[in-house]
DNA sequence: TGGGCCGTTGCGATTTCGGAAACAGGAGCC
DNA sequence: GGCTCCTGTTTCCGAAATCGCAACGGCCCA
């Protein structure tokens, strides 16, 4: 590093004891070598060299100034070593913003496997809306976005995309569980229904088809909490609305797709922001989280 | 010192997160600025920021580097401050970040009395409350920190602490100054108070222990300046909460302790960056200084 | 779709740095 | 004392790094 010059013109002209000496091995003069000697003494306003016939003899304030020199270029060392890690994908951050419905299974899954690989990469999940998460992104808050229907904007850039179907969720034994395969709408909404409130997707995606139906929805319980609602259904006759990759894998809990018919997919997004280049680590990790979902999921163009 | 001119460039340009900006206050031109963050970059093998529109971003590989060019300027301090240490002029800087209620005397009394004795320190004293005050402590922008009740943290050390009693203080002739000793904190609430507002510490702690008995709090004023809390004191007979330290030695003022039953007492903590070595001029005052509040205010294990 | 902000680049001026040689002083030796 | 050999230092000059200026291209926002 070239801000260190001067400081090895002193270490080494401690080290042999002498300026021409070390300029030779600085491949330099010893004109140049006085020079900068004495600059720094200047500047420290106080001799380090005690000069005697043979040569240059460090004084106590040049044993303090030469250690702090060495103490530093092994500082900088480590410090280029750490970097060096950084471009590859051994050491860094990744941080995540994600939609509730993920915190379950999918998220925790996927960062285990990445750590168990890099364990000196670290993680940050934030759990967010879908409109939060997009901001998170734009923000610079975080690095990845893993949302269920976000809104569309021009600053995602999209990794992976796939459709979720919404599946009525209940506990074992209540009469839709009964059967399996998909299910009506209709018939889930004659029960008591533990919903999404306004500020989860699922919520939003469940009024737009509701209300093009002209359909009331009879909700017993909202939350803003899935596992509230996983909670509730586990104790009550209630059927709550989740998406599957929310849904633990809980032998008390069945879940039934709802009939196409009645409610579209949504759209499980992993995206980035536009135009970004994110770092070795990240990328890696965004890489093989698509791949995952890929395989999980199966494909849908983005 | 001349070569850490490169070095200074990067943090400031990390600092402004532009590199205009950052030009201006280093009194050059945009142009050679950036040269010279492309040459480290060159050095490094890897860009320490990322380019957004905005300006610049530290990446993972700044924010090592960036940490690495604090840390090697504050150890160059120490040494430089050891070296004028050698030739008998105590010479150095310290920079102390302070709760409000330390600057009418306890601060200036003691850089007073240390500059008395060695005129060449210099002092650089920031009014911060107490969470910034240990951030300053962090981004080694203090050295020391004078506060009142600071959030536990790891990187703290702690150099000296004791118990600060809260004071009701009025003027002379106020009805609760025809007694001294303690005084009971409802008997302040019957007055108007003019408390501190929630930037400070002492607000957090009465709240606090209302909230706790229920009790509302009648805040005439609040303000967050005790100077001008003072003034106004005053100017009427209402009742303010400070801690003595902060109270100046005004024949106009006085004071009571509240009973111990109302407030528990706050606590008092000198503090340096945990694992970091002062050079000598800061130690030797952070010395004095815990060794001078042990003498105002006694011992309390740290 | 301009205006403003951003970082970057090419080029000429300036400052800094290094090289060659001469200078000054001390140590050892005859 | 004079000579030699070593030391660091100074002077002058050329080379190289650095900087300032002006212009460029990209991005965001109104």
């Amino acid at each position: 590093m070239k801000h260190l010059r001067i400081l090895t013109y002193v270490a080494e002209v401690a080290r042999h004891g002498a300026i021409r000496r070390a300029a030779e091995r600085l491949n330099i003069t010893p004109s140049a070598l006085t020079r900068q000697i004495q600059d720094i003494e200047y500047e420290l306003g106080t001799p380090i060299f005690e000069r005697v016939a043979q040569g240059m003899r460090l004084n106590a304030a040049g044993e303090l100034l030469v250690r702090h020199i060495r103490d530093q270029r092994a500082d900088l060392e480590r410090v280029r070593s750490q970097i060096a890690d950084l471009s590859g994908v051994r050491r860094g951050h990744v941080a995540l913003a994600c939609s509730q419905a993920f915190v379950n299974h999918v998220v925790p899954d996927e960062v285990e496997a990445y750590r168990a690989l890099f364990p000196q990469v670290t993680f940050t999940v934030q759990v967010r809306d879908h409109v939060q998460a997009v901001a998170a992104l734009t923000q610079f808050e975080a690095d990845l976005a893993l949302v269920l229907q976000p809104p569309p904007s021009a600053d995602m850039q999209v990794l992976f995309a796939c459709r979720q179907t919404l599946c009525a969720l209940m506990r074992a034994g209540h009469p839709l569980a009964a059967e399996t395969g998909p299910v009506r709408l209709r018939d889930c909404l004659v029960h008591p229904m533990a919903v999404p409130d306004r500020s989860l997707a699922i919520r939003h995606h469940l009024d737009d088809a509701l209300a093009r139906r002209g359909t009331p929805l009879n909700a017993v319980i909202e939350s803003s909490s899935l596992e509230f609602l996983r909670n509730l259904v586990l104790r009550e006759d209630a059927v709550s609305l989740q998406v599957p990759s929310g849904i633990p894998d809980d032998p008390r809990l069945r879940f039934r797709p709802i009939d196409a018919r009645d409610l579209p997919p949504m759209s499980l997004i992993l995206a980035q922001l536009r135009g970004r280049t994110l770092p070795v680590a990240t990328a890696k990790f965004a890489d093989r989280f698509a791949g995952s979902l890929h395989q999980r999921y199966g494909a849908q163009g983005p």
